[in-house]
DNA sequence: CATTAATCGAGACGGTACGTCGGGTCTTTAC
DNA sequence: GTAAAGACCCGACGTACCGTCTCGATTAATG
């Protein structure tokens, strides 16, 4: 029958899932303990009982491995539902600072930086840590030009930026807290960029 | 009185600034041919003619190592003398741009998120590389509100952060270039930043 | 039951037998070329092209690594079958005094110092290079008691220590040398030691 | 002739004796304390307070030290003036044989063994406490000869050898203690082998 | 008594080697 | 035929000493 045989029938033992899941909480609890600098793939074999080769059939390196373990649990962007766009605006960055505000934080900032800029597996990084935020804003800025609340602006990335920025330049310059009154700070910034023209 | 006595008189053979200046010239070859990850404390040693316990006794670690290497050269924050704030800002942002859209500005942040966030090394590297061009804008904004170009801004320090804070975001995350178009946006952003609200 | 079960069956890839003959003859070569004192195992795995954990994984230390490279090719004292306790004496000494009047005899010797004196490695190079003549020289005393060649000694350990003592004595000591008149001087000595009493 | 001036007038510091004598006794203290292997010039100078330059103008290399240190103290093999060969030569071998079985003793052969065999100093050392003790002996012998208690031997060069070698054998090989019992079965020893011939 | 010269301590220098950690690969046995 | 275990080669780590070399500070004999 010649239906079939589109899968190239896999033989022998299938991936273990469990393999998978018990490296990447070994992962994640050597992040916790030790911090990134740590996170080794021989670390995580010894902690995990996985062994070496299996880790780096999943993970093509520990800075993968690392992101992975970094990216569960991190607060996915979803629209935070809130009347007026001041108000939305500052309710999201205030949750993405509170995530940011941990050790974790910290080492979200590291991998980023250390990680190879060109890997697919970076740019999913960035996307789902740094630029998900964004766009979830972008989002927010869209419906209320629409709403008539504000003019559409037309440097939109810039604007962007300039709100999103501030997190990861006080995570990594260290100047000042990243602390409860960025939020409604940057918010409020927000709203003197999109405001009308005189 | 304290006009004598405070220098301890250092005994034995002073350090030399050759071995310094040898190492450092060899950590910059390194950097420029290959990269920050393979800049060990080793392969400096092995270029230099500098013995590794020599280096050691100049910087704690490679990174540290990594650090004065990669701020020599660095452009410094002057006051860039333009007349108007948003051609001064927009000039100074420029520069800034130039120097952060290269090899060594990829670097540069890696470095940053990489180093101990607590050593006084990198507390001085943070100033040198990041900050010093923050402060140069709140000397800008600070003259412009004494001309009256501009009211006195209350959030004065997110002002600044949102205004410097997209260059190391776009760098890390990025998802947009550093290219030229970006300092005469953000020079505009900071204007509506700091225009008198109505 | 001690029949079955007994191994537990090692997993995980076996000591490669190659990576251990490599080494030792890198060791075997430093010796000649550069003396035990030049005998490093960074030397050995820069000759070899074994890794130094490698070397580490096979021998604690360069002591051990020299002792088994000095141990190999050194004659094993066999009984020579000569008729006449004298006459097999003085050859069994002659071949010791040849292998010992060379530069692999001053090596063993200074290994011999040097070395852990509890460690189990130490026992066995000690078994192998010195006592092993000291013990064919027992058999054969005691062949000859038997015989009645000699009467059976009292002080059997001293008189052993007086015959094959000298040898290492003057290597280290150096006062006079190790050449072919020591063989029947020491033969003849034993047998002034073995006469009966008068 | 040139009585005169054969000293080239020393101007300038003298060396200070002191210096000297503090290395010495820090090297003797990192003898017991740390064994033979510990001691470095460079904790020499840590311990004594005496610059590492100023211990090299002493001695060439540690090993020399370390000789020097372990003389300190040997006993000198002054005549054990007592009646008869065979006491007298016991009573020699005792006092050596305690002062060999001691983690001095050991030192001292791992010294010697390691020791550059050409080097003056380890010439000097070896005359100190090796071969005096044989020099010793062979005054004894030829006391007793001339006194027609023994003959005159023909070998007395492997006879002084076999007497005096087992020490540093067992010192070295460790298959039989040092302990009391072994002077009184050396000076046994030694007495068959002079005994006159039947 | 001032000069002068060698030694002193301290300590940095270029090196070699240490013994360990981790990287990523490869080879075995077990499931 | 993949999984675990674990040895492999390799590179780098940070440290200990080596023996040499400046330094500023002492210390005697010389002038």
């Amino acid at each position: 029958m010649s239906q079939a045989h589109e899968k190239p029938k896999p033989r022998g033992r299938p991936p273990s899932p469990a393999a998978r899941r018990k490296a990447l909480a070994a992962a994640q609890e050597l992040l916790m303990a030790e911090g990134l600098g740590r996170l080794s793939i021989e670390a995580v074999a010894n902690r995990s009982g996985v062994g070496k080769p299996t880790i780096y059939r999943h993970w093509a390196n520990a800075s993968e491995l690392a992101m992975e373990a970094l990216m569960v649990g991190f607060p996915a962007m979803g629209s935070t539902a809130r009347p007026g766009l001041e108000a939305a605006l500052e309710a999201q960055i205030a949750t993405l600072t509170r995530a940011f505000a941990t050790t974790r934080g910290r080492q979200i900032a590291m991998a980023l930086a250390t990680a190879d800029p060109e890997s697919e597996f970076t740019r999913a990084f960035r996307n789902r840590v740094i630029l998900s935020s964004r766009e979830a804003g972008r989002v927010l800025i869209g419906a209320a030009a629409e709403a008539g609340e504000i003019a559409q602006p037309q440097d939109i990335e810039v604007v962007l930026d300039m709100i999103y920025a501030p997190l990861l330049y006080r995570l990594l310059a260290g100047h000042q807290p990243l602390d409860e009154a960025l939020a409604p700070a940057l918010a409020a910034g927000a709203l003197r960029l999109l405001a009308p023209s005189r």
